[in-house]
DNA sequence: GCATAATGTGGACAGCGTCAACATGAGGCT
DNA sequence: AGCCTCATGTTGACGCTGTCCACATTATGC
């Protein structure tokens, strides 16, 4: 009998768990990372945890709920590979560039994480009949939208539509790669595709811009 | 009362159902459309039937096969969506104008589609591990891209970026509509932003060549 | 008219979400 | 200290699901 667990070169693994809530989402992340969302089972997270199923329910009022925060850790992860992409872009010297640019990482991000985490990004926008309160994981993309109506891109008459275009145009993109829909494209010539899709949706629904890049 | 069993005003039922593969897509396709696409069940379905649950073996290899015809059934009906949209457009003179009001009927229906009947639109793209062999849906959209290039819509360098646009425009708006994540916004003006939208796209993504615009 | 294949039935099994009852441990009260 | 209470974890059960098996019934080709 322990009475010191804390000193015990054991592992510590209190008999109640105190982080139960956390390894089940943590688990369950995983569990959807693998097997896509429907892979996501109250039974299967407990296990994995070490725990008895219902000790879920003392954390979630149903599987639902659970899925709700696997979801939401899917969008940050996919925040994340935006920012990322955001962070190694090139500098741009004038303001109307930059927010181009800004816009374009942005949307390279999104594609490219839907592409190489499949099963995340399903994770992320997958149905779980609890209202997601926090859009965080489009933040990124309206803070560049604002950028482009800040350098006169987008005409403000038109911003809310402008704005509906650009999140459809690059979630619709996202979507419809990973379902295979353009063709049987290895992944690098759908990652130029998209790139060529964003470039035209910046060059033409824009006023300037220097002639689209080659390669 | 008279309780004669051979001669009951009962329907006798044949012992072969004769329709049964039939039946189970109809009446798999009506759960879809009141319950989305996880009402799906076979086991529902064979009950509505009117048959045992293992009858269903003898005509779709598993759950997801039958899910698979649902899509697909779903998908013809988005397909019919979007030619009664064709059908009821405005005739226009010009070629170009032709083509143009084209390409918005298909994109309208499509949308309208997805707001009128999110379960269906859910139930057609619903992952069903089976992959789709006919892209049925999006011959409609597919013709009216043709349309454009061959009314000078489109340059034809960019054709297949200017598809996949299209493509990726309409299906994402949809899929973020329904999601209500342009925010709450009544069925009518959501109508409206959506044809916003592709008003963008065809104004500012058909005109050749890298001159800048006004405003 | 009968053999045989096609189709429907019933029972069974494992896995799932979820509920109810019980056990265990931590923290506050006197 | 000792006790009480509440949060948390466990066991067991129920009904549902997809799917397999053996069996019953009907349609079909010789």
């Amino acid at each position: 009998m322990s009475e010191r667990p804390d000193e015990s070169d054991e592992v510590a693994r209190p008999y109640h768990h105190g982080q139960l809530r956390e390894a089940l989402i943590s688990v369950s992340l995983q569990l959807a990372e693998e097997g896509g969302p429907a892979a996501i089972s109250i039974r299967e997270a407990a296990r994995r945890a070490g725990v008895a199923a219902n000790a879920a329910y003392r954390h979630f009022e149903d599987l639902n709920h659970l899925r709700g925060e696997v979801a939401a850790r899917a969008r940050a992860q996919l925040r994340d590979a935006m920012q990322a992409e955001l962070d190694a872009r090139p500098r741009r010297r004038t303001e109307a560039a930059r927010a181009k640019e800004q816009l374009s990482a942005v949307g390279r991000g999104y594609i490219r994480f839907a592409l190489q985490s499949p099963n995340l990004f399903r994770s992320a926008w997958m149905d779980c009949a609890i209202p997601d309160p926090e859009p965080s994981a489009w933040s990124l993309l309206l803070e560049a939208l604002d950028g482009c109506a800040a350098a006169g891109l987008i005409p403000s008459n038109e911003r809310e539509a402008a704005s509906a275009a650009a999140w459809s145009l690059v979630h619709g993109f996202a979507e419809l790669a990973l379902r295979g829909l353009f063709g049987p494209h290895d992944e690098a010539s759908i990652d130029r595709l998209g790139s060529k899709v964003l470039a035209l949706f910046l060059t033409n629904g824009t006023t300037a811009g220097p002639a689209p890049r080659r390669r």
